[in-house]
DNA sequence: ACTTGTTTGCAACATCGTTGCAAAATTATT
DNA sequence: AATAATTTTGCAACGATGTTGCAAACAAGT
């Protein structure tokens, strides 16, 4: 388990340090998305943070996560899916924010629908945010 | 046409002040969304950062603006339609961001798919975010 | 084990956004 | 029209967030 997390850091060129080791298995572990507040929680406060800072930069970099914009501004983070490399980002899936316990979630199974946009404008990429209540949440 | 601007502010229990009057004609003649910064410039450094950020707040709270959520965490500002008011918007509509220009545009005539998510979860709010080149950047 | 190159932590700084409070402006009242 | 009551503004100070430079610590390759 901890050798797949390493495997992750290695085929990406990267040094493998506890660091790096501790932030990916934040999110492994967590199936949802971290802020830079989150992890500097999760991780027991042992790392400064510039370092967190600069390893998240790295892992968007990389391919390893993505980021996903907030209605209310904070930028969370979260794991990309296999296909995602250096420079290549196919993060087209729906994700979604709970109004109630403030998770976001990657819905993968979810697909884009497509959007027509005016004559003129050419769409490159879209984001699809849904806010509402998650299945934790649910009222019994 | 300042008086357009004045009944907006009066029909929302607002008192008329120069500031209000300035940043509500900058969202009228800029036809894009703005952000904090932007307005600090354009309004030419007149009013202080405070009073920005509070007229802001102001407006959004009265439905007369609404904020949009963007890839690079910077918030920004647009104007509602018609018929948002205290306590209810409906702003569902797709934004446009510019890649080159940076321009953020509300395309009022496209609407928003529905998006079907997985059981358990609720949608109360969907916000679509488009990435791409504008009708003004478009290469030629 | 040693060398090379990368990564980390510290310090300092820049930006962004918020809060309390007194002065100024706006609105309501007489 | 003048005054009183309320709201808004600007200043100062603060907190949170994110960035940069640099020396020490660490990981990788020989």
């Amino acid at each position: 388990m901890d050798e797949a997390i390493t495997d992750i850091l290695k085929h990406n060129q990267l040094s493998v340090t506890d660091n790096r080791l501790k932030i990916l298995e934040l999110f492994h572990n967590n199936n949802k998305a971290l802020s830079h507040a989150d992890i500097e929680h999760l991780s027991g406060k042992n790392f400064d943070r510039v370092t967190i800072y600069r390893t998240l930069q790295t892992f968007v970099e990389k391919g390893i996560i993505h980021t996903i914009p907030t209605a209310d501004n904070s930028i969370v983070y979260a794991l990309c899916k296999e296909d995602c490399g250096e420079g290549h980002h196919h993060d087209d899936h729906v994700h979604f924010i709970c109004d109630k316990c403030g998770t976001t979630y990657c819905l993968e199974q979810t697909s884009i629908p497509s959007i027509n946009i005016p004559k003129g404008f050419s769409a490159h990429r879209v984001n699809v945010l849904v806010n509402g209540v998650c299945k934790n949440c649910r009222p019994s």
